[in-house]
RNA sequence: GGCGACGUAGCUCAGUUGGUGAGAGCGCUCGGCUCAUAAUCGAGAGGUCGUCGGUUCGAACCCGACCGUCGCCA
């Protein structure tokens, strides 16, 4: 048994919850579960980010304590969550007490490890972005390049981190394994071959933030603060036995965009502070649209309740889990999301479910029979666990569906090369292949779950199991012959209705 | 300007350390079946693996240049 500690990013607030964020949240929602299904101690992080001075204006501009502010946009990120079938174990809000006191306490130690000096910080600042900006990025008129808003003037004492000085701790981290995939490791790994310079990490400007310690004028800048939710949440400053437990066994799954601050300077931060760096942080790459990223303002446009409203919770997570190839960019459609759902879900593992209990309802009286020893079958099952199973250790998910998917597709083939329903009812024959079939809808239920939430609990009461597949163990629960047979099943709903689209 | 990523069938993508005739799913064509959610099964068509050159007995995989797309940095 092992153990696995996942998380997401931490959400800003103050964006609205789209489908970029639903994205990573249900990849590391289905890691956690795959995890779990395998026995392993799990742990399942998310939350909210929610210092900063595009907050404490935002507040200002409703009326409110930037706290209140929070409050109501946090909730959002929950609701999102719940709505998506998310069972994050922990949701962390870096307003908390304990927070600010695991941030103190880490960046304490950083400093009093000879990391962290007085200078003086002046530059281009963007508020939308939180950063501060070159001239020569900005554009005509010295507005942000992305917001396209102009920038401010900002000039005050700082706070800075030595991050020069661990360019060789960065690069032992990141050359021994710490970032995944591999073309993503080369971009990290750049960023250090390059040269760091020092970063500042305070901020006198603001008050909306974690103070800092030894120094009360200051709040540390947004993004120091907010890496260090990952300690906070398993107990860094407040339970140093659970955070012992828990790290460094931690996995980051993140999108590239944010690959600087969690592959460079967060284990820089922890390396200067005397922890270990983070076991793996995880990077995918952008949902794109038509071939363009999705702007802030575009995403929205594509919520996720809208999706889930047309495919269900499990027609959302399938595709993203399924469709999207774990790193690479990938590009969103809506139509592709339609043809996934209907060949994959309706008709290969729903139309599956059908007419397998029909025949059983006609030729064994609906009495479900065991599956044989020495199906063909059995070794196609073991065949796609292992193959699932390897995917999901390496962050793969579309890799271990199509696995799973390929079982369920070889036992549509199998029905058709046995045609049980011309069989003889009650006869052995007819019990053999109808069981088969019926122990690999066991299987996938189970393989399945960590994607299909809810559908593979249906899956499991309509084979006439009790329970469900997510209290199963791996790899017991995959190897052949553990259906049990003899329930009366009975035909019911369609497991997945096809989505039937006007032209 | 420096560094890097990507470019494989109409579409979305697999192709681990170079080696039997280059793959999957979807789509398409033809055929079978009729238990099933017009679902399912089989067969087939379709690719100069971005271009050019090099290394090698042999490269989609290694090296170089170039083209295209996109990033990061300065």
């Amino acid at each position: 048994m092992g153990r696995f500690y996942v998380t997401t990013p931490i959400y800003y607030v103050n964006d609205a919850p789209h489908i970029g964020h639903a994205y990573t949240t249900v990849t590391a929602d289905a890691m956690a579960r795959w995890h779990r299904l395998l026995g392993d101690d799990t742990f399942f992080l998310t939350g909210t980010d929610e210092h900063g001075l595009k907050v404490q204006r935002a507040a200002e501009a409703n009326g409110r304590t930037p706290l209140e502010q929070a409050d109501t946009t946090s909730l959002r990120f929950r609701d999102a969550w719940d709505s998506l079938d998310v069972a994050y174990d922990q949701f962390i809000r870096t307003t908390e007490p304990r927070h600010h006191r695991s941030t103190q306490e880490l960046l304490s130690r950083v400093r009093d490890n000879g990391y962290i000096y007085k200078g003086t910080y002046a530059g281009f600042y963007c508020v939308a972005c939180e950063a501060y900006y070159n001239e020569d990025d900005l554009l005509p008129g010295n507005a942000c390049p992305i917001h396209e808003r102009a920038v401010e003037w900002l000039e005050e004492d700082n706070y800075f981190f030595k991050l020069s000085a661990l360019e060789n701790e960065l690069t032992d981290w990141i050359t021994s394994g710490g970032v995944f995939p591999d073309g993503k490791r080369n971009e990290a790994l750049g960023i250090v071959k390059q040269g760091l310079e020092d970063v500042s990490i305070t901020r006198t400007s603001i008050s909306w933030g974690v103070q800092v310690p030894w120094d009360p004028a200051h709040v540390f800048y947004v993004w120091y603060d907010a890496l260090i939710n990952y300690a906070t949440a398993v107990g860094f400053g407040s339970d140093e036995e659970s955070f012992n437990l828990w790290w460094p066994s931690v996995h980051h799954i993140i999108g590239k965009d944010i690959l600087r601050f969690h592959c460079v300077y967060w284990p820089a931060m922890l390396i200067a502070a005397g922890l270990q760096p983070p076991k793996q942080v995880q990077v995918h790459g952008f949902l794109l649209l038509g071939g363009k990223k999705l702007s802030k303002t575009g995403l929205t446009q594509i919520g996720p309740a809208d999706l889930v409203a047309d495919f269900g919770v499990d027609g959302f997570r399938y595709h993203f889990l399924r469709d999207v190839s774990f790193g690479p960019d990938s590009d969103f459609s809506y139509e592709a999301m339609v043809i996934r759902y209907n060949t994959d879900l309706a008709n290969n593992l729903g139309n599956l479910l059908s007419r397998v209990v029909t025949v059983v309802d006609r030729k064994c009286g609906g009495i479900a029979p065991r599956p044989s020893a020495d199906s063909p079958l059995a070794a196609v099952a073991a065949q796609s666990y292992a193959e699932a199973a390897e995917a999901w250790d390496r962050f793969q998910p579309s890799v271990a569906l199509e696995a799973t998917w390929r079982l369920v597709r070889e036992t549509n083939a199998y029905l058709e090369r046995n045609e049980p329903w011309k069989m003889e009812a009650g006869s052995p024959e007819v019990a053999t292949v109808l069981g088969d079939a019926l122990e690999v809808l066991r299987i996938t239920a189970v393989m399945a779950s960590p994607a299909l939430t809810r559908a593979s609990v249906s899956l499991w009461h309509a084979i006439g199991l009790d329970g469900s597949p997510a209290d199963q163990r791996l790899p017991g629960a995959a190897v052949w012959g553990g259906y049990p047979g003899g329930a009366q099943l009975e035909r019911g709903p369609a497991l997945f209705p096809r989505i039937e689209t006007a032209e």
